[in-house]
DNA sequence: TATTTGGTTCTCTATTTGCAGAACTAACTG
DNA sequence: CAGTTAGTTCTGCAAATAGAGAACCAAATA
């Protein structure tokens, strides 16, 4: 008679790696810089643990031990992060665990995200101009200004990348 | 016997702008805008309503008028956007009122410095690699490739504004 | 079938925020 | 000096936020 018997079921990486007080002060302050951002502060502090954490994957428990806060926060947290394409979670034969990580493959897209929507104003820049009347000339032509910078900008974005491919080779 | 006759101490422009459908739900959309990036609500519709009134200068008292709130919110959100330069006021004379605008002359100054902050990652991206062990490079190499980025991309700023005014021209 | 594991969802509460309204101040006016 | 004007500061509250803890659920195990 065959009995099954899990591989790693029993056996999932249960150790969990020590923060000294470095790694902790650094993961608070990615975590303030975050809150600035607009996030709320635990998504924040959870980007700070997956970027100092060593193996770069953090199982759902450890992030609620390392930062001593409750599952349900850390639950919310990360769908939050997974909603924003901020992060993703891997599997393990033999082990339920969920273990996260930051897309950080890319980057690129993500940054040239961020460019793009400080160029949103451009939007409202164009619509206000729509709106204005003629009377106050100086005030409407720096906004034009603006706009056609706005615009020089946002084409400008993927030319960006190349130059940077270029003169790194 | 000479009497002190103010010229426009009685004769302030006391006509306010009148603001349409549209203007309002614009303004309110600048708000929204603003508030993702972190302001609190009334600082944004107030930077709608500077740049839609087609004077470019609007009175504390308009403010509080043309967007119904309070004297005390307004005063504190006004305190905060001079704080953060965003904004100045200017006076006329025999009129005691103060006429606040948005300090647009600058806005490549802003521009540059909005881009800089969001540079400022590469920072912690920094110290997060230095206390970073080598056991997943993979990991270490993909930040650094950013942090990489993220310094090419602050020099380049500076020639990103060049480029314009050569363009333009 | 009962229990454990890994995580989600719901309910409740402490804190923070954003603003109103009143009291206040400082400069000017009658 | 009493009143007005223009704005600031203080006090208090309603609403939003962030997270704790418990109840819950589904899959795996005993």
């Amino acid at each position: 008679m065959f009995t099954f018997v899990p591989l790693l079921a029993h056996n999932p990486n249960t150790t969990i790696m020590v923060l000294t007080e470095k790694h902790k002060e650094l993961i608070e302050r990615i975590g303030v810089f975050h809150e600035h951002k607009g996030m709320q502060p635990l998504v924040g502090r959870i980007i700070g643990l997956l970027l100092v954490h060593e193996d770069g994957e953090v199982s759902f428990d450890e992030i609620v031990e390392q930062l001593g806060v409750s599952k349900s926060a850390v639950s919310n947290a990360l769908t939050f992060l997974q909603a924003k394409d901020r992060c993703v979670y891997s599997t393990r034969p033999g082990d339920r665990k969920r273990y996260f990580a930051l897309k950080l493959s890319d980057w690129r897209a993500d940054f040239a995200k961020e460019l793009e929507n400080i160029a949103e104003i451009q939007k409202f820049i164009d619509e206000v101009l729509e709106v204005r009347t003629e009377k106050n000339q100086e005030f409407n032509c720096k906004m034009k200004d603006f706009s056609d910078f706005l615009g020089f900008f946002k084409k400008e974005i993927p030319a960006l990348f190349e130059r940077f491919k270029r003169q790194q080779a």
